[in-house]
RNA sequence: GCCACCUUAGCUCAGUGGUAGAGCGAUGCUUUCGUAAAGCAUAGGUCGUGGGUUCAAAUCCCACAGGUGGCCCCA
């Protein structure tokens, strides 16, 4: 058997060997720190023999700093295995604490783990120290996580026995995935009965024995973790000796990989419960899915808790509080947001320059009602395909007129049809193409009431949305230029941790519109693209607008969510659906296409992210109060006054506090507000017609004369905060 | 919409069946102060709403509303 390493080196072995066997070659140290394995790049037990020649890599515990905590970065197969292990410890506890408690699905996840339990009566955050204390105990004895396959038939004979059908269910999907065999963990090692002969079975056991349950294999064929259950007996008899007490014992179907023991969870916790669905569908099965975390050190969970508690201060619902930014108000409705001065400052000063760029780039500007009727929606086909999302339509008598029809109004879902008529109102020639029309367009959808969320998904937004409409020949082109500068916005507000994600239909949906061949030459184009453009993106299956295939901008929150902010979506289903034309060098009528696009996606989403990006310290040009002139005392709030004018008349948002505090209190309240540049004044400022600059971040600058400061905070404005007052 | 949990002063929260509390904020007075909270005083609550149990409900039960975490959804 060939082993080839990390680092090019082959082993050679003329007999069945495990990673561990493999790593003991190479080192003790290593052996001893070996908790799994990665074999042609997959994972693999640390006790389990090698598949035959391959390439394997041996994943150990992480070395420990001194302070306990991981050095260097964390990695994230060893998390992985951790955490998968750590699953099935929570669900060995939950079993033992809820006998009737079934199992159903249990995977890692990027910071921790889940396991959906279908239970009787439900759990709450009161059960959670019951759960872990009961996984302490699990952990503490050090149990050997043991495998064993069985050959599909009997293992799904096994599967049956047991009677979980979601674990039957799961069974049958492996098999249906091809899988030869099926295979168990079991938590620890089975209880052993020995034969007056001398022979040593296991008696296997999937939780407390019954009849049915059971089997035994001799002691012999345990190789490593992994146990060999070809001998298997249904039943062993005669004269036995020496038998273990029945124990409860704990096995789980699973795939694995698993480490090779409990002891090596050094620090988990239970951390929340949430309900889930049985295939993800509704009206199936419910679960309780308890989620929970595990790490090498107490040391690397507290931080990681720690962390939690920060992401909660920068969650854009706790700054929008603290800094008066927004509201959502009972009494308005749900979902509905109150933009309230500070924050509509942060938002006017967004689309000023969004605005000023569109211009710039040769969008013209539109205004159109938040209504319209029923009519234009069902010609877009928004109504019939989502009437469920929308308000449901107002509907109007013609009084005055005596027509005697009703007529009914919805509140627009999207801006496209507003612009397609306002398209539609001239003729276009295809000299005038493209035409740009953008809209900071508010639109209402009927959103759930559970899918609300602070300002990322509210029922009423405005999009920064725009309509390009051009010839086929343009496509390419003006699809590039979006991309571009969704990027270019992206770019200077600093986000980084930016992914794209190119959306597709799922070709067995009925939820769209147009034709295969249009959905295919427009997917087709998007990616071409994409490519041209050397950016790196992912496609997604049924992630496409009803109208057509989109490129989504998709950044995280800090408690991790993914959200959609920009967009760029290639439509020729809208432009064929409402009949619009432009008139070619021919002379005859041809259909544009359309491109829908928004950099921000929407206000509110984009506030939110941009609030916890900033953290709430928005950029000098950004800041709803970049200045604030403090008066070391009452006796010269006529010189704070003075001050607070010129800065004014220089054209910043400033403002004086004529409080009655300290300049301290004066300080932590200004700082608490985020204003980037607070102003103290005092006798000798006023003597000297200067100012004490003092940064939120940098604290004290010294004093400089009024016109000074306003010279370098322009300069800070002009050089996009490359050149910082006071450096 | 579904499941679980939560809702007490403007904000953050304590209060597990027996007369509603704290800190911050607000207001007033004193202090007139030089870089992250001066001192004192006062006001502010039918404890989300409605119903029920009880001699007695912020506290127990039911319904509804809103929020949070998930699920489903997401043009």
């Amino acid at each position: 058997m060939q082993i080839t390493l990390p680092d090019g080196s082959v082993k050679s072995y003329d007999r069945s060997v495990t990673a561990l066997d493999v790593a003991r070659d190479i080192g003790p140290r290593l052996a001893e720190a070996a908790i799994g394995a990665k074999v042609n790049d997959q994972l693999w037990d640390i006790n389990r023999p090698l598949p035959g020649d391959c390439k394997l890599a041996i994943i150990t515990r992480p070395r420990l700093e001194k302070d306990g905590k991981t050095k260097g970065e964390h990695n994230p197969d060893a998390l992985y295995l951790l955490r998968h292990s750590t699953a099935h410890v929570m669900a060995e506890a939950i079993q033992r604490l809820y006998p009737a408690a079934k199992l159903a699905y249990g995977p890692p996840l990027e910071n921790g783990f889940y396991y959906d339990i279908s239970l009787e009566a439900p759990i709450s955050s009161e059960d959670f120290p019951k759960i872990e204390a009961e996984m302490a105990k699990i952990i503490a004895e050090n149990r050997q996580f043991i495998r064993y396959e069985l050959p599909t038939p009997d293992g799904m004979k096994r599967v049956a026995t047991e009677g979980n059908k979601y674990k039957i269910d799961n069974a049958k999907r492996a098999v249906d995935g091809g899988a030869a065999t099926l295979s168990w963990y079991v938590t620890g090692e089975p209880r052993r009965i020995r034969k007056a002969s001398g022979e040593e079975f296991f008696f296997i056991t999937a939780g407390p024995v019954t009849s049915t349950n059971t089997f035994c294999v001799p002691t012999s064929a345990l190789q490593g973790s992994v146990l060999d259950v070809s001998k298997k007996q249904e039943h062993v008899s005669g004269d036995f000796v020496d038998q273990e007490a029945p124990h409860w014992q704990w096995e789980d179907l699973c795939m694995g990989p698993h480490v090779p023991n409990t002891g090596v969870i050094g620090a988990f916790k239970v951390t929340s419960v949430a309900s889930s669905h049985w295939h993800g569908n509704v009206d199936s099965d419910r679960f309780q899915r308890v989620y929970g975390t595990a790490f090498f050190s107490k040391a690397d969970l507290d931080a990681h808790l720690n962390q939690l508690d920060e992401a909660k201060q920068r969650d854009h619902r706790v700054i929008g509080q603290k800094l008066g930014l927004f509201v959502i108000d009972e009494m308005v409705g749900q979902g509905l947001v109150l933009w309230k001065p500070r924050g509509g400052m942060v938002r006017t000063l967004l689309q000023e320059f969004l605005q000023r760029e569109l211009l710039h780039r040769g969008y013209d500007m539109v205004f159109t009602p938040h209504i319209g009727k029923i009519d234009l929606y069902k010609t877009s086909g928004h109504y019939p395909y989502y009437a469920e999302a929308q308000f449901p339509p107002i509907k109007m008598r013609d009084h005055v007129g005596g027509t005697g029809g009703d007529e009914e109004y919805i509140l627009k879902p999207m801006n496209c049809p507003h612009h397609i008529r306002i398209y539609a109102s001239d003729p276009h020639s295809y000299r005038d193409l493209p035409v740009r029309l953008a809209e900071f367009g508010t639109v209402y959808r009927f959103e759930q009431s559970g899918e609300l969320s602070g300002m990322t998904r509210v029922r009423g937004f405005t999009q920064d949305d725009a309509h390009i409409f051009c010839t086929q020949d343009q496509v390419k082109h003006e699809f590039r230029a979006t991309v571009e500068l969704v990027q270019f916005v992206f770019d200077v507000f600093g986000f980084k941790d930016v992914s794209i994600r190119l959306s597709l239909r799922d070709p067995a949906s009925d939820k769209y519109t147009g034709a295969p061949e249009l959905w295919d030459q427009a997917e087709r184009e998007l990616r071409e693209v994409l490519q041209e453009m050397k950016v790196s993106y992912t496609e997604a299956k049924g992630e496409a607008a009803f109208y057509g295939p989109k490129t989504d901008f998709i950044v995280k929150d800090v408690i991790g969510r993914k959200w959609q902010l920009g967009t760029v979506q290639l439509d020729y289903n809208l432009p064929e659906r409402f009949k619009i034309e432009y008139i070619g060098a021919d002379n005859k009528p041809h259909r544009p296409v359309m491109i829908h696009r928004a950099p921000f996606g929407s206000m509110e989403r984009f506030m939110a992210i941009l609030i916890e990006h900033y953290a709430g310290a928005f950029p000098l040009w950004l800041s709803p109060e970049q200045v604030r002139v403090l008066p070391i005392s009452e006796k010269f709030t006529a010189y704070g006054q003075k001050v607070t004018q010129a800065l004014s008349d220089a054209g910043f948002r400033v403002r004086l506090d004529e409080s009655g505090d300290r300049v301290q209190a004066k300080i932590k309240v200004a700082q608490d507000l985020k204003v980037n540049y607070m102003l103290v004044v005092g006798g000798k400022d006023e003597a000297a017609q200067a100012v004490s600059i003092r940064c939120r971040t940098r604290g004290d600058l010294g004093a400089v004369p009024i016109q000074a400061f306003v010279d370098k905070a322009k300069n800070e404005l002009a050089t996009n905060g490359r050149d910082l007052v006071g450096l």
